[in-house]
RNA sequence: GGAGAGAUGGCCGAGUGGUCUAAGGCGCACGCCUGCUAAGCGUGUGUACCCCACAAGGGUACCGAGGGUUCAAAUCCCUCUCUCUCCGCCA
């Protein structure tokens, strides 16, 4: 959420800024609304005010037993006023917040404007793609071939989208996570979690999922829980309304969890394989920060994510995220991509967004900066450590074999009781 | 699932209809005093929003959440959420 004061002080600025993102927004609406509720507000405040300063005479009154009925006939009148006033007041408020939480964050004035992934911008690249004597395979077909991927009968348990791992490729998922959480605790600092995997309302909506995004979550329909989509979800939502100490700072978590996602209106993309799944595993990192070393600690955060990439020997190549591409809560935000054979292209498997106080503001996160000074918002930060079904995925078809089987990367192995190789 | 207890300011904790404009304590901030590993004394101390120049000043709301009774609610009534204790069931 964006802070009102912003937008009744800079209004232009702000169109500027969001427009870049390519989203059409009501900005006469806005006015309006915001105008409409200042006066509603301050004129039911006006009745209030008489109303208590009315009560007040009568008590004083009934004590000294004095007669009160005409006070107390004019506070009656004014009740009535209120009760009229307030209908209307909560609709306009319901709209404004409404509208409140409908507005993308505003892009950090560094992001280069774009309109989609074609504008983003390569920032390095790591690694050379392997080549191979031989055609190089999908992950699908490898997974099937050594039996460690099972599609159809993960359609048969759940449906489309959903994959049974088994043997050593049930290994290897656990392997890259314990390798990653192991990685990120043991040498990058921060603190492992282990969240539940559903959210509340309150929590999605802190994060900026809700209420814009609904169609994209699963809902248990039985009690007002969703899935979480990304750890980012509990692991930012960790200090809602909560006010923090600035010895606290940076906060630093991981988490690994399952995800769930409906994946609606993305029909007949990457159908097959691993790379879009209703529910995928997937390490995540958050950070809050104070403001002023927010983007010092996203600089950090891509490291972080790339650092497990580097110790697997996967090729990869960071891209910064134009004004066009970025999600909803994010200001600046750079992908990992990971080189794929079977596809021949880099395809995202991190990726690492500075929100600033855009869901501290919705989560109400803040800290003091001095004892005695005013709260403030802390900085949110999130990103992939990485997407670890991705990751199996990059394993398999940057480690195959001429002969079928599949390499274990060595960082791996210890993981794998020793194993070097699937096949 | 059943029974009971509870939820108050950064923290602890009083408060069962009208100076609650929330006692008291801790903590914190500022000042004073004092020189002996410290204490004492005084003053102040929330959040959000609205009016206003985002100043001074003023107002409204907030005692888990929502609704109700009343001229008046932390206080009475209803619903919900969460926490704790006991019982049952269960990984």
């Amino acid at each position: 959420m964006l802070d009102v004061k912003i937008l009744r002080d800079d209004l232009d600025r702000v169109k500027e800024r969001m427009t870049t993102r390519g989203v059409e927004i009501d900005w006469a609406e806005f006015v309006s609304l915001d105008r409409e509720r200042r006066d509603a507000l301050a004129n039911l405040e006006r009745l209030k005010e008489k109303k208590n300063r009315l009560s007040g005479e009568i008590g004083k009154l009934k004590k000294s037993g004095d007669d009160a009925t005409a006070p107390m006939r004019e506070v009656g009148e004014v009740s009535e006023a209120i009760r009229n006033g307030e209908g209307p007041l909560a609709e306009i408020e319901a709209r404004f917040e409404r509208f409140m939480l409908s507005l993308p964050n505003l892009p950090n004035v560094d992001v280069a404007i774009g309109k989609s992934a074609e504008d983003n911008r390569d920032i390095r690249r790591w690694g050379e793609p392997p080549t191979f004597d031989f055609p190089a395979k999908n992950h699908w077909e490898i997974g099937e071939e050594l039996n460690i991927l099972d599609f159809v009968r993960g359609a048969k348990l759940a449906g489309a989208r959903f994959t049974l791992y088994k043997g050593a490729g049930a290994r290897l998922e656990r392997a890259l996570i314990n390798f990653m959480l192991d990685l990120h605790t043991g040498e990058r600092g921060y603190q492992e979690m282990l969240p539940p995997a559903l959210g509340n309302r309150a929590a999605l909506i802190g994060t900026g999922q809700l209420p814009k995004f609904e169609d994209d979550l699963f809902r248990i329909e039985s009690s007002e829980y969703f899935l979480i989509p990304t750890a980012e979800v509990p692991l930012t939502n960790v200090h809602r309304e909560e006010m923090l100490e600035r010895e606290d700072l940076p906060i630093n978590y991981v988490a690994y969890t399952p995800c769930f996602r409906r994946e609606a209106g993305s029909y007949g993309q990457d159908v097959r394989g691993l790379i879009r799944q209703h529910q995928f595993n997937k390490v995540e990192l958050v950070k809050l920060s104070e403001p002023e070393t927010s983007y010092d600690e996203l600089e950090t955060m891509v490291q972080d994510a790339e650092e497990v990439l580097k110790r697997l020997k996967l090729p990869y190549r960071v891209v910064e995220l134009c004004t066009g591409d970025m999600g909803f809560a994010s200001a600046k935000t750079y992908d990992l991509e990971v080189w794929l054979p079977g596809q021949e292209a880099y395809r995202e498997i991190s990726s690492c967004s500075n929100c600033e106080d855009f869901q501290a503001r919705r989560a109400q996160i803040r800290y003091r900066k001095e004892k005695k000074g005013r709260p403030i918002f802390v900085h949110t930060l999130n990103g992939s450590g990485l997407a670890v079904g991705r990751t199996l995925v990059a394993v398999l078809e940057n480690y195959q074999q001429k002969d079928g089987s599949v390499v274990i990367p060595e960082v791996l192995r210890p993981y794998m009781g020793g194993l070097e190789r699937i096949g």
